[in-house]
DNA sequence: CGAGCTTTTGACGGTAGTCAACTGCGGTGG
DNA sequence: CCACCGCAGTTGACTACCGTCAAAAGCTCG
């Protein structure tokens, strides 16, 4: 896959690389040229940059046009979590969008690119084109269904269930949008941010992340995630696998 | 505040009480006459009684018209968890909406009314009333950051900050949908719940729960919420607590 | 080659889960 | 009318999972 480097020039919505992404459902030509007046720039974010800060009032909109990022929040004393995670198509920034403060940040796991749209104009999306703004609910209500399913597992599962499901998540999620191979996603998070995602120490997430190498369900290291037998890892995981209609995405 | 009960009518959409509730963003003439129409019906559900179950393929879409709900998932094996609490004016059921089977059940904690939509006509509501789509984008992104901090409580805090935390988190919802009287919301958790929304065990709940009442922090009792130190618990629970602009409701 | 980060290890303590039994309360039926 | 049942809440004992502390090892980068 040619990724694109910083340096790369601003791609054209038509010429979006998301409209072949398998798990993503294409715009119409008529949307594309909507969406092409809609989106006002592009914006690189380096590996492990920090594309959003808690508290800011975001004049924008964007969404994932490559790479991989996460929301989080943090606490006054420094405790930090890790919400969710934002992969090609996701919107980013809706919350915000909505006139308040933003109440989370945004960093970046590998080199990323994303597109702006223009906050003031995401009114007229509704208006004109009901279809997409449609679909900007459908992404919302999908997100809120990731977040229950991240909120049982921090909840309700042990702790390694929490990082074989976190695996499981990533590397399907991943799938969707064409990021994982046939038993590798190339994705390098710390045991730090496992941890703030999962709700466990560091210390305990090294020694899990040891037994479930050991117990041979799924080979997490420094920069990927292997998953071998992966009906054997949903069940250990006890994932929730769903049947998924494509994601739509603006 | 006179309560409906089961056997009165259905309240037609233009003497919508919660036109009036002082968190919520009143409706224009014209947006309610197209909910007149776009509302089927309405449920009365019972107080402990699921409205939806896990897994069924929802034809409908809902909004709390009275009352508060919960949303839960649960596990195979039969842990639960409880991932958001629904209040006056939040929608019902958007995640079933979008075609995919609900994953997700939900239950009334008090004596509940909820206006039935037609999913069905739900793209015609974005097509004819852009403003109400954008709303029901702005409620699901609201619902969103509500689960953030549900997840960063159960991932980041302790277990006296995650009570001290629900109380308010429930005692301000209230407050907002005009439930919550100057130091009292009357509503009628288990410990059960209570356990199986911050992911702790009932019996560390319960422990939990006294140690918060001796601590004088919050008084909750088996059928009500109280804080008389509002800001005192705020610190406590290092809760968040942000300017909220009213809530649209559908 | 050293600084700084991530990962790893071991020891220890505390928080939270499990088990089991008991209390209290409202509802039901004999 | 009251015994009995079931459910919610409570208690204590024991266990184990997980957090904290501290230190060392491995890596990357300047």
């Amino acid at each position: 896959m040619a990724l694109k480097t910083q340096d790369s020039p601003i791609i054209p919505c038509v010429n979006c690389p998301l409209q072949h992404v398998a798990g993503l459902r294409p715009l119409t030509e008529n949307q594309i040229q909507f969406m092409a007046g809609f989106k006002q720039g592009e914006l690189y974010v380096a590996k492990g940059a920090q594309m959003l800060s808690q508290g800011v009032v975001s004049p924008h909109l964007y969404s994932v046009l490559q790479g991989v990022l996460f929301r989080f929040k943090t606490m006054e004393d420094g405790r930090r979590q890790i919400v969710n995670f934002l992969f090609p198509g996701d919107m980013v920034g809706l919350q915000g969008a909505m006139e308040d403060p933003l109440q989370h940040g945004v960093e970046a796991i590998t080199e990323a690119r994303v597109c702006i749209f223009q906050r003031e104009r995401f009114l007229e999306l509704f208006g004109t084109h009901p279809r997409l703004g449609f679909d900007v609910a459908w992404l919302a209500a999908r997100q809120e269904t990731s977040l229950d399913e991240h909120l049982t597992s921090v909840g309700r599962r042990t702790a390694r269930e929490r990082i074989a499901w976190l695996a499981l998540f990533l590397f399907l999620r991943g799938r969707a949008t064409g990021l994982t191979g046939r038993t590798y996603l190339n994705i390098a998070l710390t045991q730090a941010q496992i941890a703030d995602t999962i709700g466990l120490s560091i210390v305990h997430t090294n020694k899990t992340l040891q037994a479930l190498r050991k117990a041979n369900i799924i080979e997490w290291t420094a920069d990927r995630i292997g998953i071998h037998d992966l009906q054997a890892a949903i069940e250990y995981a006890k994932y929730d696998l769903q049947p998924e209609s494509p994601r739509p995405f603006i």
